[in-house]
DNA sequence: TTGAAAGCGCTAACAG
DNA sequence: CTGTTAGCGCTTTCAA
């Protein structure tokens, strides 16, 4: 590969000035900078960015930090935070940390060592002393850390009532929850959601509440443990939508007919959801906006250097979709 | 951060005994080392790998650039490839580049100048001329980019042959085609596959084929145009799992039922083909094999500067599934 | 066994 | 308007 020296040496000029050109910095002749840009082309050359990063401590790249990149919401996710760092100058990379606390770490360390401008993280492990170890402005998305870092959210537990509440509108007499895992800030939330609308009711069992820890197996797994031991639930919020899948499995597998005989709603509203049938009515988070968003305040905070830590939370929408009963009570289908 | 000038600051030694601890290398006093660790502890020193890679020309840092990342086929393969790479203690980073050429230029370049050690590319758009411009190792996985570069891939052509003998041993009279791109590889074996089983067929129409563009939009149109076209049709061979989920969509839209009407059988295995109901019967690739073989084939080739090119095929196995009639022939179900 | 110094490729003063 | 030069942080001869 040719250097900036090769340039200068085929254009006649010193380095300074190939490098005036590059950066379109300081006065160059216009003749010069003909001869400069001719030698550039000729040589097929491309700056190292290595060499500048080194220099000026930064390497337009972005990373983006998620859990489980076999959940298609994440790389929803991730198109949304690619698309607007590219449309930035920015090189944008997706690393898989399988919600491992270990896994993140070393991301963060290996990329802070490359110079990564900043970092956007979905995470439910990391703690505030071990960010204190990291240098590099960091959102969180989709997960709060720490009150420090500024997060993109939305908000769960009010998502989660208006859920709870859809179902028993629908006529559902005995709700359940898959919930996700324990320590995950949404997830808690979620649960705290479902607890509003049902703690008050009559019927409500510690056993309604299972949990699916956002993966798929798990979720089916606990479904069917759920309905074989309580044939009476007739709804189920689920966590999220992935779960919601695997509870609709796990329905079928036992010879019920969603929603005649029970009635499903999930969260987050990937297009998956939709994709399958019956598709599952869900509560919609804007995902490609949430994206966007952390990707901006990104931005901004490796740009400005003020550290004004935001905590911004969108709303989730009902989606009705065929998971669900259609008429309020009384369903006839 | 502090640097290994800090280091050997504190340690009271020169920066190049620092180095010589840091990696390992040469003769270093056991009594010095100690003091030279004690000082790296005491700063939480970590080096910088930007000077790193500036002065070795490498960054332990490894790629892998695919056309689609909502494709759950591209996660799973993700997977294998970082998992790999990891163990290697290689960085893994992913980029999505739309099956889009000036993307996937873009992307290749700006890794290229960060001295990223190597590429493995799942690309239908990249030209051999363009590739020339390239200089650093990469590999093909997944679709054949040129004779020139090492590849991994699967037997498409024979998986087709056998996913249509499947259909037509279990009964299927008229089988119709959902294609992907046809300016992709293996969307192009595929179809060979097909037509290699069927061309002989006196109820073949060149409308039986129709493209679905491996995308579940497209696919989705252009299954329930090929069933209102043709209600005769009773099976189809779709080139890829998510087309597979959209013609299953597709059907119970149609109001056929599956398999009973019409039998689907898809072609890649990835996991959401058994999360839905009915679970699609298809050709599994072993994804997990090929993205880790991948990965070690480009450590192989950064390693050693053996130019062995390589071109490497697995074989598909057929999962029966519950998208495809039970028992041959007859169906009584 | 250790240190001094050159240099990886580039940018930004500072002179001229 | 252009060139010289001093680093950015690290590794590796080469001497000592």
């Amino acid at each position: 590969m040719p250097t900036i020296k090769d340039v200068a040496k085929l254009a006649g000029v010193s380095v300074a000035t190939v490098s005036r050109v590059l950066n379109d910095s300081g006065y160059v002749n216009l003749e010069t900078r003909q001869r400069v840009e001719q030698a550039i082309s000729e040589l097929n050359y491309r700056p190292n960015n290595v060499a500048r990063s080194l220099f000026n401590g930064r390497s337009q790249m972005i990373a983006l930090l998620v859990p489980d990149i076999m959940n298609p919401y994440f790389p929803e996710l991730a198109r949304a935070v690619e698309d607007f760092t590219k449309q930035n100058d920015y090189t944008f990379v997706l690393c898989n940390t399988d919600d491992d606390l270990e896994k993140e770490m070393h991301y963060i360390y290996a990329l802070q060592q490359k110079s990564v401008d900043g970092i956007i993280i979905v995470s439910s492990k990391i703690s505030e002393e071990r960010l204190n170890e990291v240098s590099i402005p960091i959102v969180a998305l989709d997960r709060i850390v720490s009150t420090k870092i500024s997060s993109i959210t939305v908000n769960n537990r009010e998502g989660a009532r208006q859920a709870v509440k859809y179902l028993k509108a629908k006529g559902c007499k005995r709700i359940a929850h898959i919930c996700g895992p324990e320590n995950v800030s949404n997830s808690k939330e979620r649960l705290s959601g479902y607890m509003d609308e049902v703690k008050n009711e009559g019927w409500l069992l510690s056993s309604y509440v299972v949990s699916g820890d956002y993966q798929y197996e798990t979720a089916m797994d606990a479904t069917k443990r759920l309905l074989t031991n309580h044939p009476e639930i007739d709804g189920i919020f689920v966590a999220n939508d992935l779960m919601g899948v695997a509870a609709l499995k796990a329905t079928q597998e036992l010879g019920l007919i969603v929603p005649k005989d029970i009635s499903i709603i999930g969260f987050d509203g990937i297009s998956l959801g939709e994709q399958i049938t019956p598709s599952i009515t869900t509560m919609k988070q804007p995902i490609y906006e949430m994206g966007t968003r952390a990707a901006e305040l990104l931005i901004q905070q490796i740009n400005e250097k003020s550290i004004s830590v935001q905590h911004e939370q969108f709303d989730v929408t009902l989606i009705e979709r065929d998971s669900t009963k259609k008429k309020g009570g009384t369903s006839f289908e």
